[in-house]
DNA sequence: ATCCCTCATGAAACAAACTTGCGCGCATAG
DNA sequence: CTATGCGCGCAAGTTTGTTTCATGAGGGAT
């Protein structure tokens, strides 16, 4: 595993806030944008994913105009939360393709899913393939997404931590 | 507004299905993988791009490395479900920051907001100024993510609609 | 207090990638 | 059968990313 923190600069996460909007952005402007040389950028960048801040760079297809993705979310409770049991449940989830997104939490239910599958039908085979066939699952509830309102993985730059 | 909706064929989504795990890979090596030249790819993002396809590019940046983020899904249900109230609500929810990702769904609620914060006092906060003082808001249930098992927007790619 | 070591920066050279223009082949329509 | 449009590949030009190198700032030891 990668260091648990590295100490961040406000050049940091001021790269990181353009990059986290759009990673195509030469390192030209953004060497501009933050007062530095492109080489410096490009070192902060490369420290970043390397240290795992950068988790990816990626681009961000919309579901709606690939065929007619239909957005799921799903909470998943369990019977047992053994720790072994529970590293069973996130790697079958995890294995699926259609799981967009997956996070262990606490509350009322144990695990929340953010699926995206072309039909209904093919979330039903889902169900089966992941929860009907895993005696583990106690039960789940079905959520539809009728509106994408804000999608983003950007997270807010928390000068916390950092000079 | 872009086209509802643009032909792919298989070279599309197999460019896409490359892109969406790594933006960063030279068009040069997309090609290859694909059998096409640079140049057609390249023709073929910009496309992708214009249509809407391709909504951005950008860096996932790890929220667990940035300060100590928590990550929290908010099951949201409202009094009245007509047209404006709901605008105003997916307009307020929207201009949160903090707000990742929020979703109008069908279910026992009637919005899902993704919510990152770096405290639990920044989340009390939060639930005050969207929640508490939106006469609309019925009530809302909190999960707190303990792991992000799978993290990704990546969707799957379905060759339906496509030669 | 001085020296030395380490580290990050910026300028320039270098290499690689992206971008554009051109001609060709294929499919479709007339 | 011919004409037209679309998308491809090739090659050149341009931008961008990457490396190298010398300089200056900060820290610790003598």
């Amino acid at each position: 595993m990668a260091k648990p923190a590295i100490e961040l600069d406000s050049f940091d996460l001021a790269i990181l806030a353009i990059l986290q909007k759009d990673n195509a952005t030469p390192q030209r402007l953004v060497g501009e944008a933050v007062n530095l040389s492109a080489p410096a950028v490009q070192r902060r960048i490369r420290r970043l994913e390397e240290a795992g801040v950068i988790a990816a760079n990626v681009a961000i297809v919309d579901p709606a105009r690939i065929g007619q993705a239909i957005t799921i979310f799903v909470e998943v409770e369990v019977v047992s939360e053994t720790a072994e049991l529970l590293d069973v449940a996130k790697r079958e989830f995890s294995a699926a393709p259609e799981v967009q997104q997956c996070y262990y939490v606490t509350g009322e239910a144990d695990f929340i899913l953010i699926v995206i599958v072309p039909t209904m039908a093919d979330y039903e085979a889902l169900t089966r393939r992941l929860f009907f066939s895993n005696n583990n699952v106690k039960k789940f509830r079905t959520f539809v997404a009728m509106d994408r309102v804000k999608v983003g993985l950007t997270v807010p730059l928390t000068p916390s931590g950092a000079a």
